[in-house]
DNA sequence: GGATTTTCTGACCATATGGTCAAAATTATG
DNA sequence: CATAATTTTGACCATATGGTCAGAAAATCC
């Protein structure tokens, strides 16, 4: 009936598994922390014997290590909304909205990263050194290059980003909180958009930039 | 020589041990997460058996959730520099610098309530719900009567609180990246004001408040 | 349709961990 | 100094966890 069936179904199968175990473990993971988390857990969350899990991943760390790879290029992904802007309102008004919704809908993540971070990065160093130092320091020479065009006022670009991360990735990390103190519900989606409308009008006012 | 040199010296050595536990299960939590801190790792650092340690704490939960409210009554004493501020800029200034220095001194402490947060706050919701959601209702009502003055812009108080709480935490719990961003060094002195100057700057102008 | 590769899974193992306990050591008390 | 209270500690236990493995089951291939 068709060229190469079995190779592929073969692939899906394999590829559906894998998604499902990475999925559950993100989620295992942001819940628990890595020393929290069980790959009992994450095999019941994936509905997956144990056993079966370890054929996919052998080991927790190597399966912990590709959640945070796949969180990390999503993050990258966004990251570029940031480029072809034509000025700081546009780049960073994009990069603002882009990363809230990021937050939005892609919590875990955030979370799971964030942990991984606070731990020292005892996984993911080589990613912050190489790509993350590159990419950052790229975004850093744009802004410089807005406030010396006179564009934008004169903040230290690192100290911008790291306020744009912490702010954005704060609905998402500490989506608990925030909840909690929105009466133990969660945002709707007009407090989102809120929330998005005051990160952005505080950092382009607060950076000289009229929106 | 004196009155009562027993009772007291007792209660002081009671006392050491518990404030040598404390900080090293701050230390171990804050670097492990919950489900990655050991007791036993706890009690080499704070120097004793582990049977010692359970001599003084019973289980896990109760030094950690111990820890945990150590570490908010500190962060309510920062949060009281808002108060008897006579106007935004000086409240919120003082705010920022208080808590900008306590992520420069008390990192652990930080780490150690995201985490809990990000995990759903299972230990202290308690605090959440009571103490946090009064504190943060109060300060909110006390910045819409600025913006109702005229004295700022009107930005929703809850939004710029989380941004406010967000970036100044943010070189705590990302410490680690921060330091990677800055070629693996740690923040100067120098870095750590203009890191103060830059988010009151943002923060101020962003909410049209003249600093 | 038999051979072969891939996937699945229950049972099992070594280890680590939170926690216990009884007895020793230390300190207070009369 | 004898007695009582407090503190210290090594040894120990039950359990949970990451990981293994051999064989069953399914899928693939000739």
């Amino acid at each position: 009936m068709s060229a190469e069936p079995t190779p592929l179904r073969q692939n899906v199968k394999r590829r559906e598994n894998e998604r499902a175990i990475l999925a559950a473990a993100e989620k295992v993971f942001a819940e628990a922390g890595y020393g929290g988390a069980t790959m009992q857990l994450i095999a019941d969350v994936a509905g997956l014997p144990k056993a079966n899990v370890h054929y996919y991943f052998q080991t927790k760390e190597e399966l912990y290590r590709q959640v945070v790879s796949n969180i990390f290029d999503i993050w990258l992904q966004a990251a570029g909304s940031f480029d072809g802007a034509t000025g700081p309102a546009e780049g960073i008004g994009a990069y603002i909205d882009a990363k809230m919704e990021l937050s939005r809908t892609h919590p875990d993540g955030s979370k799971v990263w964030a942990s991984e971070v606070m731990h020292g990065a005892p996984i993911i160093q080589d990613y912050l050194e190489n790509i993350l130092v590159e990419w950052t320091e790229g975004r850093a020479r744009v802004i410089q290059g807005w406030i010396d065009a006179g564009r934008m006022d004169p903040i230290s670009p690192h100290h911008l980003l790291y306020l744009i991360w912490a702010t954005t990735q704060h609905y998402a990390d500490f989506g608990h909180q925030v909840e909690t103190l929105n009466g133990n519900v969660p945002l709707t989606a007009a407090q989102w958009d809120e929330a998005k409308t005051a990160v952005k009008t505080i950092v382009l006012k607060g950076i000289g930039v009229c929106g």
